[in-house]
Parts: C-alpha cells; sequence; structure tokens
DNA sequence: CTTGGTGCAAACATTTTGCAGCACA
DNA sequence: TGTGCTGCAAAATGTTTGCACCAAG
C-alpha cells in the first residue's frame, strides 16, 4: 500500500523547522488512507527525526523509552513500514543482523561512508552518482528509480 | 580469521576454467589455517561456481540438495562464512529477509541492477565508480576499501 | 591418532502476527 | 460508536551454536 510520495529534497540538512512539515505529511497521509495519526505515531516519527540521520529499530526503542513514552516493539516496526510506504523514511541495508532506516527528506543523501574501523557511518549526497546511474539505466534501456551506495572506508594512512 | 585474499579481477565472466583455480585458492587458505578440505566443502564451492551470479543460502541448498549431494544448513552457513574470510565470495545485502552473495573473482562487478518490478537482479562493473568513489574518500582524508552499489530500475516505459 | 568437520536439533535475534481491549475520528 | 490501533506474547524467519559421532591429514 505505496501511500502518498513526497519529493525528496536532498541538500537540507535536518532541523527543527521540518519537523512540522513531516508531521503534517504523515498526517496527510495516514487520513487518505483512512488510518489514524495516533500519539504514538507521532513520537515515533518526532524520535526519528531528531536522530538527524541513521537509526536503528532498537535505538529507536530506547529512545522513546528514555523520553517516558516507551512503545512497544510491534508498533514500532509497524510505524516503521508505515512511514516506509509514504516515503518519509527508507529502509538501508549494510549489515545483516539490523535494518537500518533514514528520513528521506532532510536526509544528506543515499551514499553512506562506512568507517571498518570505528564502525562510524557518515551519509552524503552525491549528485555526479545520480547522473552516471542515469546513464547506466538508459544504456540498458532501464530506468532509475533509486539508488544506494555504500563506500567502506578506513583511515588514509592505514 | 582473515583468510588468504585473492586479486580480484572482474572481467572475466565465470566459468568452467575458473574452479580449477578457485579450488586451489580454497585448499591453500585451508591448508594455512590447518583447515581441512572436505567434499563437502568441495561440493559447496562447485555449486556456487556454476551459479555464475548472485545466489542465496537457500538457492545453494537446493541445488546441492538436487545434486544428490545433501549438504546441512549448518555446513553450507559455515562454509559461507569460511568462504567470505578468504574473499572467495563476498556478501551483498539488499533484501531484509536473505542474505546474497557472489563470487568476488569472475564476478561481474559489485554494482547491482535490481528491477523493482521482476526482482531480476544483475550485476556488473562500473569503472567510473571507482574513480568517482576514490576521489570522494580523498577529499575527505579516507581510502576506499570497496564499495557496493545497488540502483533500483524499472522498465524505461514505466 | 588427533584435530577439525559434519548433521541434527535446539538456540538466537530480529521482525511479524493474532488477539483482546482501547482510543481516535 | 465503529474501525483502526496498541501491547502483549506467541510465531516466524534466517542464521548460529552445542554436541556426539565421523573423517581428513
Amino acid at each position: 500500500m505505496p501511500l502518498e510520495p513526497i519529493k525528496a529534497g536532498n541538500d537540507a540538512q535536518p532541523t527543527l523547522e521540518i519537523i512540522e512539515p513531516l508531521c503534517a505529511v504523515f498526517r496527510r497521509a495516514l487520513k487518505e488512507e483512512g488510518l489514524k495519526y495516533t500519539p504514538e505515531r507521532a513520537m515515533i516519527l518526532d524520535t526519528i527525526i531528531a536522530f538527524d540521520g541513521l537509526f536503528e529499530a532498537d535505538q529507536l526503542l530506547d529512545a522513546l523509552k528514555e523520553k517516558g513514552h516507551s512503545v512497544s516493539k510491534a508498533t514500532v516496526y509497524r510505524t516503521l513500514k508505515l512511514l516506509e510506504s509514504c516515503n518519509i523514511i527508507q529502509q538501508v541495508l549494510f549489515d545483516r543482523d539490523q535494518s537500518h532506516y533514514q528520513l528521506t527528506v532532510g536526509s544528506t543523501g543515499n551514499t553512506l561512508l562506512i568507517n571498518i574501523d570505528s564502525g562510524e557511518v557518515e551519509t552524503l549526497a552525491v549528485p555526479e552518482l545520480i547522473e552516471l546511474r542515469d546513464k547506466i539505466c538508459a544504456a540498458k534501456g532501464l530506468k532509475a528509480q533509486g539508488h544506494k551506495l555504500q563506500i567502506f572506508v578506513s583511515a588514509s594512512d592505514a
């Protein structure tokens, strides 16, 4: 059930100013499907926005617990799927054991620099990659709908 | 326990001619670690080579079963880890439910075209991507150790 | 012979689902 | 006030592990 997609701006840093619009997008998407905007869903989205980057379901659960609004695992997973289906977040896989997610809008891009020493992950936007991607697809008579690039890095002197 | 890495040629298609060298690489890597080259391990590697591309643990199990040499799930998973640790195969993640793997040597590249309609996956090599990747890393004072690109595509007329 | 390997089944971790009661629209 | 939502606990899925027996070197 793909809900209402939203245009993905990819230069803006996630800031408080996007909380309101994103909430609104979510409410609208829910309403259009006859679904309800519950406090749990609102809290989950707020918490995700506050992450300002990549997160795991587990971290989200912990963060909610710390805030005093503990939400059940089931609801968190259900809401993640919902947010994904309306393109507010997207799943990112680079680790078999855990699904990672990031905000679609306000995320800095779909290229990940994964430091294989420290485990740190940085997201960034690479406009050239979109050109390259589209060129590859065009050459095959296909149309690119999205992409994910993961670069595994280590300190330069390693 | 990273075993003996092998140089990754990436233009060659996997063909029968690489079976012998790869087996040899595997045997040598095992011997260096004091591990044994068992019939199960040999069959698993042969079956992987015959796949000529991407595969899942499940497919591998089925293929082995069909061949009449049924190998246990446990052994398959253990061998996959072993093959990964000596760089004969590498894990590819683009689906939460299942780990995919591909041959390192003889695989056509680490760019995946994933058809979101049919589920078909094609691997290819994109040399420009390596330049781009290295440029990005250099700009940040990091060193790229590897990368994975997934492009989600659909038919051009969609 | 000695050490590591295999198969089985049980254990695991993450995610999903069924259900009874609760709450938004 | 009715449908959808929540939490719980149980199920499901893919992968890992413990163990007793087996086999490569």
